[in-house]
DNA sequence: AGCACGCCGACT
DNA sequence: GTCGGCGTGCTC
């Protein structure tokens, strides 16, 4: 007779390998509690490692006499949901990448290592208990405090501490000393966790017709999975759309994922937040310790957190009560990780919110081509937000053309009198120049030699206040030269421009003025970039110089003039994106300036004023350069008319990349490759970098389900090759930078 | 990814 | 004769 079989734990492991590992049940563990989703430790090779429980299964294809059992049974529950699993098996089929690992990066570093932590419960107060029932009397005499008292009491039963805190002001005083003296005296209770208590929110904002109908409409598909393109221009109030839409969110006891390029560029937003909602509002990134991170994480995953304010990796969160997600910035390429699980943040938010039934709401005031593209076939729903709110003036855009014209240190006499102007009304000049350092290049006046970094296809930058050439690929630094190594008497010339170039000549044409530079090397200590943005809100600062870390968030309201130095060199990429992403760091800078009553001004410097990118964008907007730039993707079969895979690969040694190319070839003819074209292998646009050779092939289809298809049944095959494993290799789906 | 196994050069 | 270099292959 056939006995009950032994179950078979099918277990993913951080590892690069595409396969489970099966394993037994632990000893002296009660099997019904052991479900997919939860944490276990297992013996693997000569150690343990922490692994994730996916299938419980009755066979395994493993010799079952090899088969080891589970050392331990780390968690209770699952910490991830059937559908949280559902999501990272899609998301490891679709960008071919190892479970394991893709399942690792969905958990928190301390989760991760196994370890155990416990949260903090809210506690939540019955209103009762607060003695806010009899308090009635003592009321008597103010009747409306007692009127605040009855309304409160009719809206909630319960209250938390926080919802105390963000309310104080909001409370008449002998109410709030009422609340007080109880919560003191309650202090040691115990309480339950709820997240159906008492939803107070400060009163919002007026919104104006735009945007009440784009808060209408997502607010009518809660509860089902439709997206939204909110598109909006900077100042046009895309945030308070948010939140009004999180506060029907909320009303529904549902949970509101909020991702956002970087949070640390924007402090104003979670002040935003906070200040508005009187719930737990957690925030998740890097600069987090593994503790807070892992406890933001369970907040989340448990249903005390309502509101989670994360950037791209906190995308996989738990969520108990999952009831939206909100994308800010969606054209940001931060969103697309890019290193190891090379996942687009954007394009998973919209699945999950498919796999949850949520509406998934991405903002931008410069959407992505795909997006644009989404809404043209009627995928995404579109909201568009087109005048600014309050009082603020839109921009005007100008192009200077500097062709012949004298320079100094990148700025023409045009610029330069546009800059005294608005100085000598006391506003502020703000200046884009998207290259760090004092000039890119070194070179020598006598015989042309040019200092090169030895390790990389680049020439070393100069650095004048570290007195230091600097390669920007690699961690290569070396001395300044004085004299050339190569023929020992020329004058070595730094060639070209930088940030710190800029700011020297700034500080002798305007000696009685204050300048900033904002780039990575000036704020690499830690607060500095905040204290900077306090000099200059406090009006400290005449003229903030800056790189890309400009293009982001801040908002400077008595910017009026702002200036990107060099416009021309965003234009002549190869990379078939450098378009759109110019377009849209133009609009983003543009953002920065006008935003008080004061009509803002931007200038760029071109010596190429009739290019039609720019002609178009500057005279038509940028939802015209989109039109345009989407009609030439088409006509070139480019994304997101056709889908891409790239497949990078490098080696310390220059031939191991043709010998396992020609391998590949071999294997890819015996695929069918369908209607994928596959184009190259080429070097790398940077062929050698940090002492690798690189390579790269594009898989090409305007299918994407034949695209995946044919990856499906390359990529194992490709990582079995022997040639495979004398190379680096990686595979991006769905590239964002074809370097 | 780790980690051990395995086959060739300079050392007690 | 050995110590150790890192190429190769496996981990349920």
């Amino acid at each position: 007779m056939k006995c009950c079989e032994k179950p078979i734990f099918k277990v993913a492991i951080s590892i690069p390998v595409y396969s489970l590992f099966d394993y037994l049940a632990p000893e002296g563990v009660a099997l019904d509690s052991i479900k997919p989703g939860i944490r276990v430790e297992v013996p693997f090779g000569k150690g343990k490692k922490i692994g994730y429980l996916l299938e419980i299964a009755t066979h395994s294809e493993f010799d079952l006499a090899k088969l080891k059992p589970i050392i331990r049974v780390i968690d209770l529950y699952p910490l991830l949901s059937n559908k949280d699993l559902r999501l990272l098996q899609w998301a490891a089929n679709y960008y071919h990448h190892p479970i394991g690992v893709v399942i690792g990066a969905a958990f928190p570093a301390a989760l991760r290592q196994g370890k155990i932590i416990s949260i903090q419960p809210q506690k939540r107060y019955a209103l009762t208990d607060l003695g806010l029932a009899t308090s009635s009397q003592q009321l008597q005499r103010s009747p409306n405090q007692l009127r605040a008292l009855e309304k409160f009491k009719s809206s909630a039963t319960s209250l938390t501490e926080a919802e105390l805190n963000v309310w104080e002001e909001g409370w008449r005083p002998a109410i709030k000393q009422l609340i007080t003296k109880k919560l003191i005296q309650l202090a040691l209770a115990e309480g339950s966790v709820t997240n159906a208590g008492a939803l107070i929110s400060k009163p919002a904002l007026p919104a104006n017709a735009q945007q009440q109908a784009a808060i209408d409409e997502v607010c009518g598909s809660l509860g089902q999975f439709d997206v939204f393109l909110l598109d909006g221009v900077t100042g046009s109030g895309k945030t308070e759309v948010y939140l009004q839409i999180i506060q029907s969110v909320l009303e529904r006891g549902q949970q509101v994922l909020v991702l956002v390029p970087e949070i640390t560029l924007t402090p104003q937003l979670e002040e935003r937040f906070r200040q508005r909602f009187a719930v737990d509002i957690v925030l998740s990134h890097s600069k987090l310790t593994d503790k807070q991170r892992a406890v933001a994480w369970l907040k989340m995953q448990q249903g005390q957190g309502s509101i989670l304010l994360g950037t791209r990796s906190a995308l996989f969160t738990p969520l108990k009560n999952p009831g939206l997600i909100i994308l800010d910035e969606e054209h940001d390429a931060s969103f697309k990780q890019q290193e190891g699980f090379r996942f687009s943040a954007r394009d998973i938010a919209v699945v999950r919110g498919q796999l949850l039934h949520i509406p998934v709401l991405l903002g931008s005031a410069t959407p992505s081509l795909e997006s644009l593209h989404n809404v043209n076939k009627q995928r995404y729903q579109l909201l568009a937000l087109p005048v600014r709110a309050g009082k603020a003036i839109v921009p005007t855009l100008h192009l200077l053309d500097i062709r012949n014209k004298r320079m100094q240190e990148g700025l023409s006499a045009a610029l330069l009198e546009e800059i005294h102007k608005a100085l000598a009304k006391q506003e502020q000049v703000l200046l884009f120049l998207n290259r760090r350092g004092f000039a890119p290049t070194l070179i020598c006046h006598g015989c042309g030699w040019v200092a090169r970094c030895y390790r990389c296809d680049a020439n070393l930058v100069i650095h004048v206040d570290e007195n230091c050439l600097r390669c920007h690929h690699c961690a290569k630094e070396e001395v300044l030269l004085k004299h050339c190594p190569e023929c020992k008497v020329g004058e070595l010339t730094p060639l070209g421009l930088g940030t710190e170039r800029v700011e020297k000549v700034l500080a002798e044409l305007f000696p009685d003025k204050v300048a900033v530079r904002l780039d990575r090397d000036s704020t690499q200590r830690k607060g500095s970039l905040e204290d900077y943005l306090q000099q200059i809100n406090e009006g400290e600062v005449d003229i903030i110089l800056g790189t890309q870390m400009l293009a982001k968030g801040h908002h400077f309201p008595n910017v009026t003039l702002v200036a990107i130095l060099d416009v021309d060199s965003g234009l002549f990429s190869i990379d078939f994106h450098a378009a759109e992403k110019l377009a849209q760091m133009i609009v983003q800078v543009s953002g920065r300036a006008g935003r008080a009553e004061k009509r803002g001004k931007v200038i760029m410097q071109t010596r190429q004023p009739e290019h039609p990118l720019l002609a178009t964008l500057i005279q038509q907007g940028y939802q015209s350069f989109a039109i345009s730039a989407l009609a030439e993707r088409k006509l070139a079969s480019l994304p997101p008319f056709s889908y891409q895979a790239l497949l990078r690969v490098q080696a310390a040694e220059s031939d191991m990349p043709s010998i396992f190319f020609h391998a590949l070839t071999e294997l890819i003819k015996t695929l069918n490759a369908r209607h994928t074209q596959i184009l190259g292998p080429v070097s790398a646009p940077m062929a050698r970098r940090a002492g690798q050779y690189r390579y790269q092939l594009l898989f090409q289809n305007n299918r994407r389900k034949e695209l995946q298809h044919f990856l499906d049944e390359l990529v194992p095959k490709l990582a079995a090759l022997k040639q495979a494993k004398k190379v680096h290799w990686t595979l991006d789906v769905d590239p964002v930078d074809l370097y």
